[in-house]
DNA sequence: ACCCCGATGTAGACAGCGTCTACAGGAGTT
DNA sequence: AACTCCTGTAGACGCTGTCTACATCGGGGT
């Protein structure tokens, strides 16, 4: 296997098991077994590298959300539920996804997998009669208002702020609330 | 004018001017005129210095939702415009505001801070007759729902994903269709 | 066979960062 | 007057990303 490939492996899981702080360029060289200078020799800085990690993180979120069963409100729902578990399951991959300072969001691979997630939900979307369709709105625009609902509340749920004092939802209670909200 | 005030002052105004990355424990200093060792006699760290700017960003947030004029209704919508609207207006500071890597989560004052964004806007849920809420679901639920929804919308429009190839919505019609699917 | 050159990896250096420590002055108390 | 706490300064340390100089090695052209 190419050194190239082993950092991002290196990297992926430093990311899984420590958290996007403990994912330096140093600190991936020497989980890698090699010197600290020998990342720059494939990746033009730590922006480049983490995209590429980052890029795998859409393609594993896009996996879990293509081809499912069911019917196509059956397949929206569990890709709701599945965009939502992604989040809380891998927390450091998904705050890297959306961090706009730590990758590089001129990288075209990157922007292409972030694109082919939101797509993808877009057809899913597009498929079921939801309230908001019967009343004319757009779908694409739908589609973006309830996709920005569910990676609120994966964000709001791994901030730590939708638990207030005597108040305690679970995440799938209130995933059930706004499922309820757009689809009726 | 203390020290302790000057730093915070100078940190708000480098956060909104240069980005949550420029907010640097030196480069406050150096901007408020003392050593790089001064920040240190008032706050004992980053963490804390920080969380002190995030505080008052949430007391900013909360002074825009409170007491707003119309009815129930038009004031949840009004609190709702208004919560993006400060996401897209202080880009900077929303950011500050939710990332934990930045702030001290255990600071009294901030979390003090953080619910009473959200509980004003819980009270605001609560007055109005939502299909929701007719539907029997708890109320706190769907304002966090809610919440959420808000917050993802301002969270993908600063991150540029919602504006995908040949479809670039603005955030207010999203918004429209997330206050749709919630309010009816 | 030889040479050369590009690709790959290493080691050292540099500036910037947060944080710690030693030190200096100044104000207030006893 | 002496002592103590508060505030500020200056230097140091280890960490980071990135740049540069140098070594090594393998394949292609003469």
């Amino acid at each position: 296997m190419g050194t190239r490939q082993r950092l991002i492996d290196t990297a992926s899981e430093l990311l899984a098991g420590e958290g996007v702080d403990a994912v330096t360029l140093r600190g991936i060289a020497k989980a890698a077994g090699v010197s600290h200078g020998a990342p720059l020799r494939h990746f033009s800085g730590r922006a480049e590298l983490l995209s590429a990690v980052a890029t795998r993180g859409y393609a594993d979120l896009l996996a879990r959300g293509d081809q499912l069963p069911g019917s196509p409100r059956e397949r929206l729902t569990a890709a709701c539920h599945s965009y939502v578990d992604f989040a809380l399951t891998n927390p450091a991959m998904f705050e890297l996804m959306f961090r706009r300072d730590l990758v590089d969001t001129t990288d075209p691979a990157l922007s292409a997998a972030a694109s082919g997630v939101f797509d993808t939900f877009a057809v899913l979307v597009a498929a079921v009669p939801t309230p908001l369709a019967r009343s004319g709105a757009d779908l694409r625009l739908v589609a973006a208002s309830l996709w920005a609902a569910l990676h609120g509340l994966a964000q709001l749920w791994l901030w730590g702020g939708l638990a207030g004092a005597s108040f305690a939802p679970s995440p799938e209670s209130a995933l059930a609330v706004t499922l309820d909200a757009y689809l009726g």
